[in-house]
DNA sequence: CCAACCCATCGATATTCGTCGATGGATACT
DNA sequence: AGTATCCATCGACGAATATCGATGGGTTGG
């Protein structure tokens, strides 16, 4: 439970694989390829890794509106990936008067952070 | 066309944005978010990570079967998430006998092998 | 030659996903 | 008060996806 692995080094006379007999497996713990695929997942959509390169880029934080401005999109969908990328704690808002104000999060992951930088820069 | 941003810079009295106006975005190559987010995609399930973190940490390659025996499902499936990992060119093959065996692609580019690297090590 | 094994592909199905229009709440300008 | 802007949410719809069973082509051992 929790780890995908397997079985018994596989064997063989001539250095070869024996029919039938499959071999182990590196060990993969379940929960971090569940929780990595998600943040995967999240950034596995152009319109969101846009916002994300943006908000990675970006001086000042940015609203829904400048995003439906610049890609080709309605307020809506810009709205619902957003919820995504927050969803997957990538982002973080703030609301100041009309604006709802958005940047990337602050106490963004070490592992995230750098992972972010080896794809955006 | 190829990069998305727009317009000029936002203005206020006190520094505040004005409505109606929205600012302009950092620019983000569409090319790059196309190609990166396909990238993403493919990591983007639980199953095909668990598959390329093992290829990864893998002394030898691995068949589709010893996957199909590992992970918890069909032999179909796992060949056809091994097929999109090879269409995204994370993953070569070679066939020697009944077997064909797969690992990480030899001439994975720096970049997608520093992203791995950060994303599995 | 036949049986067993490995694998890719096809067809089908249920679920998820990306997108939109419509709606409504909140805030601010006039 | 009335109007305009920003935004989240809902409902809907088509497209993509993950999964399976069935099939068939290769290869090997008996």
């Amino acid at each position: 439970m929790g780890v995908v692995g397997l079985k018994t080094i596989p064997l063989s006379p001539a250095g070869e694989r024996v029919r039938g007999v499959c071999c182990n497996l590196p060990r993969v713990s379940e929960t971090w390829a569940e929780s990595r695929a998600d943040l995967m997942k999240a950034l596995g959509d152009p319109t969101r890794l846009t916002m994300v390169a943006s908000l990675w880029r970006a001086a000042a934080p940015i609203c829904i509106c400048d995003f439906t401005a610049g890609l080709g999109l309605t307020q809506p969908t810009i709205s619902h990936h957003m919820a995504k990328l927050k969803e997957a704690g990538l982002v973080e808002s703030e609301k100041r008067g009309i604006w709802i104000y958005y940047r990337l999060r602050d106490k963004l992951p070490t592992e995230t952070r750098e992972l972010l930088s080896r794809l955006i820069d």
